[in-house]
DNA sequence: GTCTATATATTGATAGAC
DNA sequence: GTCTATCAATATATAGAC
């Protein structure tokens, strides 16, 4: 693989600000000016690299979506078992503060009004969060298959609500300026899986 | 009680506007001029009427947050009994792929980013989740009460659970331009309350 | 490829007549 | 209270020298 490219580029540098920029402030508050001034690039520099802002912000998330993919699946890899996995997955230390790095786009109209959005941008999101979803569905029914988890269960429906466990945790925190509406979502998450267990966690 | 405000008045219909405008593009992307095409009014009125769009805004998401905390509060004294309610309340017919009305602004900078954000835009969001969890838990300490619940369950961690299950699902919906998402997310909370309940549910 | 200027449209807000 | 102008600042993008 060819790894994250090493940081040095005016195109790299331009990535880099506006991944940080659409994490903090999203698409639609994301200023070309800002990312300019955030990377350290000249005015011309943006248009001559990519088309718009749009463009940026596309490829921008496609790094990010790829990053997440990466991560995620590197933790479904260490897991000593697949169902450990998927609990370990509700216990990333994310900070429910800051919010998804994607899915916290995933109210802006560019990214998802079903009349003005522009599908590049949507099209990482949706990605991972599928990828994510097939990951932690394959984990439940092999955890199935291993007479871990009760037979019968819907692996597709489960996967979804651990992820909305997640993304509900994020957005219940950032409402409440508190983590632990994610504590207590995610423990939800946990709860009903371990409800579905055979034997008890830990 | 005085009611809604007959639709009538200039100030009224900016509200009116603003409430739409909200829900359909959030915050940073509604823009006065916007607002003042879609009610009718003229240029002046909306500085007249409130100091300026963040308080405009404000004030339309005072009005949703009371609207849907009483649309809450006319379901749970509807239903025949508390667990009956939050299975109810799951199953509240959204549009999942127009986001919650007041969930959806959780990731605007000008809502809920620790340094910049507007306490007043904020509030109204606060207000009505904590009431909405505060019911949901109420009901489920009421159902646990009555033998229908197993006892010794965090109805607060469960209330939060439920929240984050529609939140989540709102956010994969979108995400994915399909409201299935939010039929599973929703149907993994049902499930969760389900294994905890002592009769089967229907 | 990078920079300095500059351009055009829109944003959020104001002035002041009626 | 409402309307018609208008404003300064910013947003996104382009021109063209180096």
């Amino acid at each position: 693989m060819t790894a994250q490219s090493p940081p040095a580029s005016t195109r790299q540098a331009l990535l880099d600000s506006a991944k940080a920029l659409l994490w903090r402030f999203g698409y639609e508050a994301m200023s070309p000016r800002r990312i300019l001034a955030e990377s350290g690039a000249g005015q011309g520099s943006l248009y001559h690299h990519f088309p718009g802002k749009e463009a940026l912000a596309a490829a921008a998330l496609e790094e990010v979506s790829t990053e997440m993919k990466a991560a995620m699946d590197a933790l479904f890899d260490a897991a000593p078992d697949p169902l450990t996995a998927v609990h370990r997955f509700l216990d990333i230390p994310f900070d429910p503060l800051k919010g998804c790095r994607l899915g916290r786009l995933a109210n802006e109209a560019a990214v998802a009004d079903p009349d003005q959005a522009d599908p590049a941008l949507r099209a990482p999101l949706d990605r991972f969060f599928a990828a994510a979803r097939a990951r932690i569905a394959d984990a439940l029914r092999a955890a199935e298959a291993q007479g871990r988890l009760r037979p019968g269960q819907d692996a597709g429906m489960l996967a979804t609500a651990m992820l909305a466990a997640v993304q509900g945790g994020f957005v219940l925190s950032r409402i409440h300026q508190d983590p632990e509406s994610m504590r207590q979502a995610v423990a939800g998450a946990h709860l009903l899986l371990d409800n579905l267990t055979r034997e008890p966690r830990r």
